[in-house]
DNA sequence: CTTGACCTTCCCCTGACTGGAACCCTCATA
DNA sequence: TATGAGGGTTCCAGTCAGGGGAAGGTCAAG
């Protein structure tokens, strides 16, 4: 296969799977034309890393669940650690959002939104009270 | 004021507001010595940026806050709008990583983390059902 | 033979900083 | 007077995960 086939295949852009490439996370072979040259396993080792990224695992997390994933004597004790690391960054950014989102509600609901220039916004951002 | 000063009382560290003088945000004076030398207004701005900053404002619109609170003719309808399309995206990251958050707990639920391969958030990356 | 779709490498760009090197300024102390 | 600590300055490079686009090679169809 060539990289547009794959891109189609696998959902990512071809740019992306060059990109994931240069990083050593695949290794396709090489055509004689010089053009990428991609096995069954490499549309597979990249529909995984799509389907990782999607959950948020960062590219380091990916490369360390793909060896996971191709070690056959992993422990899933060393997989569900990483995943509930990762769980806890993920709720800790919910947490961070929801306190921008509450102090965001507030601050606009005070605000009358008109062509007067009061604005209870730009009076908290200025630090008025 | 000198910049550590500035630093320590708005809360930004020093690099960062040398960036805001890089990319416009404030102009600090010059002493004859060529350190950058900060009046209480520097400061306010500042403390502005902070703030705003730690709401998720993105630069540019932190850019367009200080042009609407320096205006004393603002329609206060401006500055909502501008809040509420932020506050949109702020409830679209939340959604994100909740949809995240959600899968990755039902993976993690389902994953025995003992010393054998066997697991299912490997499985569920691979495509396996 | 040409056209258009595909592929290649290469380099720069993003946001919002952060780290570090190399150097300058000021003040207190030995 | 030398020196050392603790400010300050500029500039360069790196972060993360790619995206945009230029310049050029390859291939199949008409």
């Amino acid at each position: 296969m060539n990289i547009g086939d794959v891109a189609s295949r696998s959902g990512l852009p071809a740019k992306t799977i060059r990109y994931y490439e240069d990083i050593g996370l695949i290794k396709p072979h090489r055509s004689a034309n010089g053009y990428r040259c991609f096995a069954e396993s490499d549309l597979h080792k990249l529909a995984f890393l799509c389907r990782a990224r999607a959950l948020g695992f960062t590219i380091e997390d990916c490369r360390t669940l793909m060896g996971l994933y191709e070690d056959e004597s992993r422990a899933s004790a060393d997989v569900k650690q990483l995943a509930q690391e990762h769980l806890a960054k993920i709720e800790g950014k919910i947490a961070d959002l929801q306190a921008m989102r509450d102090t965001l509600g507030v601050l606009i609901k005070g605000c009358a939104g008109d062509s007067r220039p009061d604005c209870p916004i730009l009076k908290d951002l200025s630090g008025e009270r």
